[in-house]
DNA sequence: GCCAACGTTGGC
DNA sequence: GCCAACGTTGGC
């Protein structure tokens, strides 16, 4: 059997597959981790989201872009690795489990109010790249993540802010 | 656990 | 439509 090329930060940065659009994605660690992500052998639904900003962005990823992991809530904070949106938006399932945390009344399967795409893994940082690292690089200046206030949990990064945050998980 | 900042809810 | 109260996020 030929074996797989693991794709490494610095292989992504020569070749950008293709004409892809980058995003960032924060979960919490003990709720979902890249190491989850990595240890599932399909796809896995980002559900929970409820933030009407946040799923618009949802609604907008296609299939193959790519998203920087985030690590909320963690020790440290920081980017992880890297995703690979691997279903278009659909319902979130989550949203019709009555008594579950997720569950939203107002939806129905006709109309239903929350939407989430499926991801899967890409690759894991060797370090993950803490929140006190991005802060402190002048590049990533305007991340949507570090400024002031911002809580959003998705949003879209630049191909340079995507390659800068990659560059700094592939150094040791 | 604290709290700043933001989003949502609901009375009016 | 305004806005106060409340809930949530997430760093520290």
């Amino acid at each position: 059997m030929k074996k797989q090329k693991t794709p490494t930060p610095s292989t992504l940065i020569k070749s950008p597959a293709r004409n892809c659009q980058y995003w960032l994605m924060k979960s919490e660690p003990e709720v979902f981790s890249i190491g989850a992500l990595q240890r599932s052998s399909k796809p896995v639904e980002w559900d929970g989201v409820r933030n009407y900003q946040a799923r618009n962005y949802m609604r907008e990823m296609q299939v193959g872009d790519l998203f920087l992991f985030y690590h909320s809530n963690a020790e440290p904070s920081g980017v992880a690795g890297v995703g690979v949106i691997a279903n278009q938006a659909h319902p979130d399932s989550s949203q019709f489990k009555k008594g579950g945390e997720y569950f939203e009344p107002r939806a129905t399967a006709e109309q239903p109010v929350w939407e989430c795409v499926d991801v899967a893994f890409h690759l894991r940082f060797k370090k993950p790249v803490s929140l006190e690292e991005l802060r402190s690089n002048p590049k990533l200046k305007t991340l949507p993540l570090l400024q002031k206030g911002t809580r959003l949990s998705i949003h879209p990064v630049t191909v340079d802010q995507f390659r800068e945050v990659c560059l700094m998980g592939s150094r040791l």
